[in-house]
DNA sequence: TAATAAATGAGAATAAGTCCCATTTATTTT
DNA sequence: AAAATAAATGGGACTTATTCTCATTTATTA
């Protein structure tokens, strides 16, 4: 039974090991040659407190009266731009972001229905390979160039997620 | 490699063979017990049309000046509740629907980046079920109970897409 | 430290989707 | 088949998420 420990592990496992998320966020930006600035800063390390994505209500919460509704939208692309953050649509239609860490495993996403919650889901490593062969087939088939895929899965927690309980 | 004509043939391939879009249109709504009207009529022929899914301003165009905005979104609706529709997000966040006929194959999405086409692309009966493996080892391992999957590529076409050339 | 360039905040503008209600259309009853 | 009832529609107002604008502030460079 997977624990939130685990789920943490791909943030914990990193070079921001023993770090706090500000010196993280600089580290971020400044390897990307962006510009250190608070509300960037401040974004960052909003991202983090989570492990899970989190939707930009989630964000606007945890931001108040820190950074302009316009600058979050703002920094969200600036941090998209650079690849560091991961944006998608929950099948509730909501906009959902994720840090995507140098290290971040690629993983996919389980979706309950119940509460909403979003979980990262590692697959094995045998069914990866077996999924990019299946898609090699596809780009033959139907002569595309492939650079991404996701696998997402729907139902509802039993019993476990922290909204659900 | 692929052609138009392979990805009508889910639609083909079926009962509303031979049938007008009309005819198939009342059918699935008595089917579902749903009253025929016009607007409805309107809206599942113009999801006839095209094979691959369209989105709403794609159905909006077609329909012009036969069926109100608002109507529109609540004869999706319909259609959704009574599970003949699929609704979902394309990478750059547009709207997207599609008609699920009850002989609709379980399939996946291919996106073209470049430019916008969405394909529906069957994956292998060995590889579907080796997926169904891996999620029922997710199941266990989330404590979740998980109802459907769906897998999405990301690529660009090389010369395929209809919009592409 | 001054000059320049970039980023921010606040709110106006846009766009997708929903809601409301008077009218029309479908279904049921007689 | 017509009248009565129930459901669906059109049109526009409304809401909400996101983008845009521009004067001010902050960061970077000289």
């Amino acid at each position: 039974m997977s624990s939130i420990n685990e789920n943490l592990s791909h943030f914990f496992d990193t070079a921001f090991y023993n770090k706090n998320m500000s010196e993280s966020s600089r580290k971020i930006l400044s390897d990307h040659n962006v510009s250190i600035t608070n509300p960037r800063i401040l974004v960052l390390e909003a991202l983090m407190e989570s492990r899970n994505p989190q939707t930009i209500d989630d964000l606007q919460k945890k931001l108040q009266n820190k950074v302009a509704k316009s600058t979050l939208y703002r920094v969200l692309g600036d941090l998209k731009k650079i690849n560091v953050l991961h944006e998608f649509t929950s099948p509730d239609n909501t906009t959902v972001v994720e840090l995507l860490l140098h290290d971040a495993e690629h993983h996919h996403h389980l979706f309950c229905g119940d509460c909403g919650e979003i979980i990262d889901v590692g697959l094995s490593d045998e069914f990866e390979k077996l999924l990019s062969e299946e898609i090699k087939k596809i780009e033959r088939k139907f002569n595309f160039h492939i650079n991404d895929h996701r696998v997402e899965m729907f139902g509802t927690c039993t019993d476990q997620c922290s909204n659900c309980k």
